[in-house]
DNA sequence: CATATTTCAGAGAGCGCTCTCAGCCGATTC
DNA sequence: GAATCGGCTGAGAGCGCTCTCTGAAATATG
């Protein structure tokens, strides 16, 4: 039929009415049509929908939102810097890979934001989410007692947060026993005859550094040995740092637990260039189970924690609870620790 | 005063209507007060303030944009997967840090989407954005002739494209001159001494890539010499895999343009394991200077391309026209060779 | 003191849509 | 043939907000 559509710019957009009149019905089985009820007659129906057609109608959103208190989208709010959420972890992109996944099913729509540490960005993401932009959000890699859910969360916005919150909160959350995990990994260490086990930290304003760090502590003071910490911020870079550091703190090292597999890989270059050879010298456990685990040189004993579950688990509790269902304040997914060759 | 608003579910949400009750005057007056009009009385204010503060008050964002035609939001759009644009690519986030920068000036909210090749996501994305959920959309790392942002267009969203359209189309685009830059790039290594020069280039559905490509055999033409290629996809594995496919074809080659630094670095490690020096044996030039370009070994000589500005022009672009202003079809954006010891 | 001018609050229309409710009409039932 | 029923359509209210327009009070002017 050829395009002779027009560009249409804003204010000229076709209504629904435009659509009605077009074809000739009232507004109100217009609105049937385009909603798909059943219950219009087909060739009523074949004329409307050409009508829509030929204007090139798209509803407005905020029209039907206003009525219908429902926005059809969920925010995925990241409380981290784009460079950090953008750099060589790929642990952003499997959370958000695995909300897409969840969200794409029910047909809603994903809609991403990153917030500094606080500021004109949080605000503005604060006042998107509550002007009801969204039908809920998830929040992840939160840093210090980010008030962020709390906030949301008062002001009626359904919230899900991936990982445990720092601060005495009612919000719901996501995440895996990250003490416990920390715990069997270290175990592991001690059990195959390690005996200085040292440590590379998290960050420690996220839960997930800390608890990690605690297991690591309690595993290590159950079998009566000494920590040895250094903290990194889960990059690769800053575990090539934290493990020459630890190598300078204790020569005599003979195991290490990293609490991400970008630090452990960063912990494997740092060994390599000291001169150390993995397993013999030093053993090596990573966590997360990344892909390149099974690449890097030698392939990573790490957690595994299903992360891409993790983001689809956050997506269907705040769907439920969008829903106005009651859901589980606490969801911990299960960790297993896989066994390769750096330990 | 203690925090003694309970948490608000959906529906019962405070209304202007409610604010304005409360403070004592009529609905227009508290949307004064709200939006910040200087023409209502002190104590008239104040009284209103103290009923938003009270009531917990956010205006309901689909009714405003109703009646405002605006959402005070942009799209970004990346025609990619989630896993490839928080790849190991630092592209996307200095992309996204520009756009940011410039929103945030004038308190836009930035919203990031992903659409895959096509299907669900893709009209989902359309539907977003025609829909009124924003006020213009910015589309970047387009693969083929991606119709969104025709479509769009046409729809009356104002669109900026970030890179050349494949398709015949007057959306509005910001780039380089890849086909220069590239040239600039091949001459340099010319211009001192390399005779057998190969390139590995981008994926053959940008623009980028493809104009790249052009700019070296151009290049190569001009001087009568003969092309020899490889294709990568912009990743650092890709390039490494590329040059040892053209190590393979002409194993004399004693220099590469590669369209992208990961594409270089990956080149690096591949000549390194061919036994190869560089630049002694074979001189490498990159294109984007990322940041870790002036850290590899040795540093990379590459053609500088400002990203972030990038990034900042097209929201700029986006805002002018969306609020109305006619806008250059076409914004090239300055390259330049920056030497290091890579060539 | 009367009039013109300015300042500021309120009334009310209407943005584009959904959804309830009422009503029409043809089919079914007794 | 009258009464009942069910399937479809239309009328209209109203979601929460902005913004124009009107009008009252306050101030300035002759």
């Amino acid at each position: 039929m050829g395009d002779a559509r027009m560009v249409l710019s804003g204010r000229d957009r076709p209504t629904l009415e435009n659509v009605a009149q077009r074809a000739g019905v009232s507004r109100a089985t217009a609105s049937r049509v385009v909603n798909g009820s059943t219950s219009v007659a087909p060739h009523i129906r074949d004329k409307v929908l050409s009508a829509v057609e030929a204007l090139g109608y798209v509803p407005n959103q905020a029209a039907r939102s206003l009525v219908t208190q429902r926005t059809d989208s969920i925010a995925l709010v990241a409380s981290e810097t784009a460079s950090r959420v953008f750099s060589d972890d790929p642990f952003f992109s499997s959370i958000i890979r695995g909300v897409s996944l969840e969200l794409e099913a029910v047909d809603k729509q994903l809609v991403l934001m990153m917030v500094g540490p606080s500021g004109p960005s949080h605000d503005r993401v604060e006042r998107y989410a509550t002007g009801g932009h969204v039908d809920g959000a998830i929040i992840f890699s939160m840093h210090g007692a980010d008030p962020l859910p709390e906030r949301l969360s008062r002001a009626g916005v359904p919230v899900v947060c991936n990982g445990r919150l720092l601060i005495q909160s009612s919000v719901p959350y996501i995440d895996v026993d990250n003490d416990d995990a920390a715990r069997t990994a270290v175990h592991h260490l001690l059990d195959t005859g390690r005996r200085r086990v040292a440590t590379i930290a998290g960050p420690q304003d996220m839960s997930a550094g800390i608890d990690r760090l605690k297991g690591y502590r309690s595993a290590m003071q159950d079998s009566g040995r000494r920590s040895l910490v250094a903290v990194g911020d889960f990059t690769r870079q800053s575990g090539a740092l934290a493990m020459s550091q630890l190598l300078g703190d204790d020569p005599d090292l003979d195991a290490v637990f990293a609490a991400s597999d970008a630090m452990a890989e960063g912990a494997l270059r740092a060994l390599r260039q000291a001169g150390r050879r993995v397993p013999d010298d030093v053993a090596v456990v990573g966590f997360d189970d990344m892909d390149f685990a099974r690449d890097t040189e030698p392939p990573l004993t790490t957690v595994r924690q299903p992360i891409t579950d993790l983001g689809r688990m956050a997506a269907r509790q705040v769907l439920r609870m969008a829903g106005g269902e009651q859901i589980e304040p606490v969801l911990l997914l299960p960790t297993e620790l896989v066994k390769r060759e750096s330990a």
